[in-house]
DNA sequence: CGGCATCCGACCTGATACTG
DNA sequence: CAGTATCAGGTCGGATGCCG
């Protein structure tokens, strides 16, 4: 097995291809609540909070589409349909774990950067260019 | 340190923010290839080629703003600017590179369950509205 | 309750042209 | 070589309304 640290173009994509799946804005959180075991499509839509029903929708099924989530229906009135995550997916969970510890542990460095270059590139312009700061 | 797996509102929106950077397109790319070693902007341009001159300058940007990268200029004729990984790029490097392994091991399974789900869902897909919306 | 279709605005991106 | 400014197009995401 070739070792991680040679380029291949071919890999390339493919991580790429994953990452876009793991930066994707909802993905993650959904995986992540998933851990905690099965969730009802509402009861991950109150949980995720902040995710509209559209992008609950589309996100469990772009994770669906890539065997990470198992949607199963039962046919009863109301409906019901439970969500919970593959063997694929709770590897995939555990490994962004790894990343969701990094970020945790450098939140400070990372906001400070911010901070410093912030205060050294635009110190004088009032207009406002932040684009991924939380409100 | 908190184990990882209780939830941590807080801590959600810091890692959803990083996972965003880690998401970004280019960001990942652009710091592998820095891995190799420090490097121009148009070599940067050429490795990575695919990205644009404007998502390369803001890509490196927002890699610096985090504190990822470092920007060295050369006040020469012709202008020579050096970038290059922090220790905190390193670190994150490190860490994503976990996920390209995780996702070239897994590749496989996850265009296997896309192709099952597509042929599950869409087998006849095309014969819609073919009204040659050439708009 | 779970889900899809539509509309529509915000944002991201790439191409192009210009500067130091 | 390195970078900024501008503009047009495409995508993403939310709000709304309807269906099983």
């Amino acid at each position: 097995m070739s070792p991680s640290h040679i380029h291949v173009p071919h890999h390339c994509r493919t991580v790429t291809e994953i990452l876009s799946r793991v930066g994707d804005k909802w993905s993650v959180q959904v995986v992540v609540q998933l851990g905690n075991g099965p969730k009802r499509f509402n009861e991950l839509r109150r949980i995720v909070e902040g995710i509209s029903q559209r992008m609950l929708t589309l996100t469990l099924r772009g994770l669906e589409r890539d065997g990470l989530v198992t949607r199963t229906v039962y046919p009863t009135i109301p409906p019901r349909v439970d969500y919970a995550l593959t063997g694929l997916g709770c590897s995939l969970l555990k490994t962004v774990r790894e990343l969701g510890v990094w970020a945790i542990e450098n939140r400070d460095e990372i906001l400070e950067a911010r901070r410093r270059f912030d205060g050294a590139n635009l110190p004088e312009i009032g207009q406002d260019e932040r684009r991924s700061d939380a409100a």
